[in-house]
DNA sequence: TGAGGCGTTGCCCAC
DNA sequence: CGTGGGCAACGCCTC
């Protein structure tokens, strides 16, 4: 027997320090070790990214393979083009592989891949050795001293792992690599089906992902947006990442002590820009080009060191890194409902407008699909406009128009936009949201995600929803002058503070001086100088959200109820007299285009009259009540 | 056991 | 400018 011939397979772990694989990987004391990175096209084609996300990962990746090459110069990080179902099996047999090492992937689908790799790796003959490495705490071993539940608050969190044992101390990144061994590819590459295609809209059609299995130059090189089929000059976001640029940021916060040390969370500014005030290294955990618990003993350190006066969890540094933990074994207990309302029996069902359709999975269980039904006209417009950043609401305008362009808010002010679209305004499901993060935000992470948006729509973690964030006072708070609206919501940066978080209550005099009028909807790229009227009266959606949360708490429903899975929801919310649910919102002030031709047959099958609108609101009209407060207000 | 206190981050107004 | 109570009142944990 010969030495071990080693894959080390990067994924979620893009760096060289603190990776209890990677270590497993050397302590092999390999002959030849291979570092190699796969295009999955489920994450190329099947998980929505915009252009901003794809630059990041390849940044990551540009790092980590400059970073193998300082250690070794005849290694780099080996990217192949094929999905590693496929690819591995190829490649234990080309290669002479004795080992295949990874470190354990925690999200739905990756988990069955690795099943599926790692039964391909034992056919062969290849023995797998995988580790534990993208959290503080193993999370099975989170659920398993948990009782096999999820754990859903931070004291459950810290409970259980205080049972798990101390979190591990990180290791040093290595100080030298094996060469790697040769690496042919001359068997047939297997294409994968690349459609349907969630990334079509960015990328523009020209993707050669999978043109050749080592890339365009037959060497193994990082991918470029280009060959990916994005542009690269519609990435907007000032983010990059990497190994280096993370452990670099690291040194900058934990150089200012006192802010390092005192840090809570609530008390940070989500309208600072220029610079944030939090730390921007959710992106770097995302992508495993930090280590989490680098980060935690960093911010513990130097909390002990720092003694009276330091910040303590759930409100600290490492409260954060608690919470991610949370989320990650709370999602570890759940599986796949955990990002989903359907069949996840601790996420109270609340009759949210534009539900997910359902559909049937192999197991014979329903999941949602990611389209949704369009119960409510309105609630859709709504949502457009959120989603656009069209809302009338300049706080929350600047908010997502910011994630859109930088791929990154502020946690409060992902607080304050998913309050708004769920309980706190327009009463749409919480699942449409995840699915507009999941797209635009750099440190997407599914756990988190799917986490704190059942926190924001209080239907999971959080309960207390008559606390609800003004689209008006919250952006106050933190910014009296309006510095941050004026930086994202150009045309109102002319406004006089006492108006610019609410531009309808400025008199005429004062909008043309400030060279806006408020005119239109927001949608289709509107007039220059105009911004919308807010979109509805919030104090009054505030009031008939509250209601309705309040009605659908005490029905009680969860995720996994058969009235909800069959339907017989609705007549329990019809006896407790709901106005504010699915397939009841008469969307009046809209005229329908007819796109949505799924509503009719949503009713029917949901028993739905098409004519049953009984909105409280008095929406006859084709002016919104918003439309008459500002005139109100104006004269 | 039932009551009381607390929970990462609300708003508004009085003082 | 800071603080504290009311708002209307959830679920969970503790005593």
């Amino acid at each position: 027997m010969g030495k071990p011939r080693v894959i080390y397979w990067f994924r979620t772990d893009l760096r060289l320090h603190d990776s209890p694989a990677l270590k497993a990987a050397l302590d092999l004391d390999p002959a030849v070790l291979w570092p190699v990175f796969t295009w999955d096209p489920h994450y190329v084609y099947r998980v929505k990214g915009g252009v901003n996300r794809w630059q990041y990962l390849l940044d990551c990746q540009n790092d980590l393979s400059e970073s193998i090459q300082k250690l070794n110069s005849k290694s780099k990080l080996f990217v192949l083009r094929e999905a590693p179902q496929t690819l591995f099996p190829k490649l234990f047999k080309a290669w002479n592989v004795t080992h295949l090492v990874f470190e354990k992937d925690t999200d739905a689908y990756a988990k069955e891949r690795d099943k599926v790799v790692i039964a391909l790796a034992e056919k062969a003959g290849v023995q797998v050795i995988t580790r534990s490495g993208r959290t503080l705490w193993d999370s099975d071993e989170l659920v398993a001293k948990h009782g096999g539940k999820p754990t859903m608050s931070i004291t459950q969190l810290q409970a259980a792992g205080r049972k798990v044992g101390q979190i591990p101390r990180p290791i040093p990144a290595p100080t030298y690599l094996p060469d790697p061994g040769d690496m042919p590819v001359e068997f047939e590459q297997d294409k994968p089906d690349a459609e349907p295609d969630l990334n079509a809209t960015h990328r523009g059609g020209n993707d050669k992902t999978y043109a050749n299995i080592a890339g365009p130059n037959g060497d193994f090189a990082i991918a470029t947006l280009q060959e990916l089929g994005f542009s690269a000059e519609e990435a907007s976001t000032p983010h990059r990442g990497g190994e280096t640029i993370a452990l670099k940021r690291l040194q900058e916060i934990f150089a200012d002590e006192e802010y390092a040390a005192t840090f809570q969370k609530p008390k940070t500014n989500p309208a600072a820009f220029e610079p944030q005030s939090t730390t921007l290294l959710s992106p770097m955990l995302h992508f495993g080009a930090l280590s989490p618990r680098l980060f935690y003993w960093r911010a513990q350190d130097l909390v002990e060191k720092y003694g009276k006066g330091a910040s303590t969890p759930p409100e600290s540094l490492t409260g954060q890194l608690l919470f991610r933990d949370m989320y990650f074994a709370a999602q570890a207990a759940i599986g796949p409902p955990f990002a989903q309302t359907l069949n996840n029996s601790y996420c109270r069902f609340i009759p949210w407008h534009l539900p997910s359709k359902a559909e049937a999975t192999d197991a014979g269980s329903t999941a949602v699909s990611g389209s949704y039904h369009v119960d409510s006209p309105q609630a859709e417009r709504w949502f457009r406009r959120w989603k656009a950043g069209a809302t009338g609401f300049p706080f929350v305008d600047a908010l997502m128009r910011q994630l859109r362009a930088e791929g990154w808010i502020h946690h409060l002010g992902r607080h304050a936009v998913a309050c708004f679209l769920t309980r706190g305004g327009c009463y749409v499901h919480w699942e449409r949201g995840a699915d507009v993060f999941e797209e635009w935000l750099l440190d997407h992470e599914p756990a988190c995600n799917a986490g704190n948006w059942q926190w924001l729509s209080c239907t999971a973690f959080y309960s207390q929803y008559f606390r609800c964030y003004s689209p008006v006072a919250f952006g106050q708070k933190w910014d009296r002058k309006g510095e941050f609206v004026r930086r994202w919501v150009p045309e109102l940066r002319g406004l006089d503070e006492r108006f610019i978080y609410e531009p309808w209550k400025a008199s005429r005099a004062a909008l043309d001086k400030a060279g806006v009028r408020i005119e239109g909807d927001g949608l289709g790229g509107g007039e220059d100088g105009t911004y919308p009227a807010p979109m509805f009266d919030f104090a009054e959606r505030r009031s008939a959200c509250m209601a309705a949360m309040k009605r659908a708490y005490s029905i009680g429903l969860y995720g996994n109820d058969d009235r909800v899975k069959d339907g017989t929801w609705k007549e329990l919310f019809e006896k407790a007299g709901e106005t504010e649910m699915e397939g009841l919102d008469g969307g009046s002030d809209d005229d329908d285009d007819g796109k949505h031709a799924d509503d009719a047959e949503y009713r029917k099958e949901r028993g739905i009259g098409a004519g049953k609108h009984v909105r409280s609101q008095s929406a006859a009209t084709k002016e919104g009540p918003m439309d008459r407060f500002a005139k109100k207000l104006r004269t």
